[in-house]
DNA sequence: GTGAGAACTTAACCATGGTTAATTTCTCAG
DNA sequence: CTGAGAAATTAACCATGGTTAAGTTCTCAC
């Protein structure tokens, strides 16, 4: 059940396996149906989670009501909204399971439990807030000097597993078009 | 000299005054003209600068070579590039003058020095970067979910004191449009 | 296997914004 | 004050992407 988030942590910073058992002992195990909301905006995230197997998208509500996508997690990724667990901030964001999920589930008040039984577990929290940071401004950067084929290739280039595993509606929200405007995107790609 | 940033911390997380001298003892001072480079993409940011007066763009090269303007850091505000801070990593972007620059400059390297004066100059510095990253996140969300009209006018709501100092050649790059756009766009909320 | 609904593509039409160039206005050094 | 260069506006043209609707393919529950 911990396999995959061992590797992941020992991958980024490496922990006696004791002490990784010891505040894995305090995470619970959920689970989420495809379509199931993991939490609505305008809700407070208090937990980090890790996505064992699963897909999540994450989306805005613009103006006229319309969901745009913003973001996906795959399993063997962290998830949470950092923005809430720092500042008690409600989510600007929906996220909701685009497939049937299995997270692992830390609640924000076990935090400290857990950063006393090795400091370096605290260390290892900064660096994912910093992590957080750099893909945020990559993200903004990417939008501003990209077009939006340099966009759909770079995406696919780069998450090619979740490509696959997605409706391309939502490739097309996430790109900032419509999906007619994908396949148009797309079949250029192909001649080209 | 140090009126402002005292005031700009103090409305934060009040320090006895005596700590805040001896911290700025540490920073020096240096001007900037108009059109001025304070950091190149490519170089490394080894300072966190205060702007006594002055204003400063940055901006994102394209794959055509064309700068975009993605910010703007005007008088009595910090100025860094935090990612270079943390992970010693270039900058993205150009910084530069678009107007005679005041600023007071603290080396990276005095960071420890500061912080083994008084703690809470830790948690400040930490604050500031939380504040960086709900800011990069507000940024992308606002493009994403935003028509260009809209953030124009949430432009001039916000920074209306930049906006009055900023050549419209400049608001129209940070929109993403073009200077005949922005125009009919002006145009346009004249008569409605 | 079958049918219903979702996803994807395609086509036609239209509105919006890019591009270019001309014109006007602004700014400031001399 | 004057002239040169930058900034801003305007107009005309064109390419691109949104919109709508139709048609095709895919998916999955029954």
């Amino acid at each position: 059940m911990y396999r995959q988030v061992k590797k992941y942590i020992n991958d980024r910073m490496p922990f006696p396996d004791d002490d990784l058992e010891k505040a894995l002992l305090f995470s619970d195990i959920q689970y989420f149906k495809k379509g199931d909301y993991i939490l609505r905006a305008g809700e407070q995230c208090r937990f980090i989670g890790f996505l064992n197997y699963g897909l999540i998208v994450s989306t805005l509500i613009d103006e006229t009501g319309k969901e745009i996508p913003c973001g996906f997690t795959k399993n063997d990724c962290f998830f949470t909204y950092t923005e809430g667990l720092i500042n008690n901030a409600p989510s600007h964001k929906h996220f909701i399971a685009l497939e049937d999920c299995e997270m692992l589930m830390l609640q924000k008040d076990k935090l400290p439990l857990i950063f006393s039984l090795n400091p370096k577990f605290e260390t290892l929290f900064t660096k994912m807030l910093a992590d957080d940071l750099r893909i945020a401004l990559l993200a903004e950067q990417n939008i501003r000097i990209c077009s939006v084929e340099e966009r759909y290739l770079h995406f696919i280039e780069t998450f090619p597993d979740v490509f696959n595993r997605l409706p391309l509606k939502y490739i097309a929200g996430y790109l900032g078009i419509e999906p007619p405007s994908l396949s148009r995107l797309r079949k250029r790609l192909m001649k080209g």
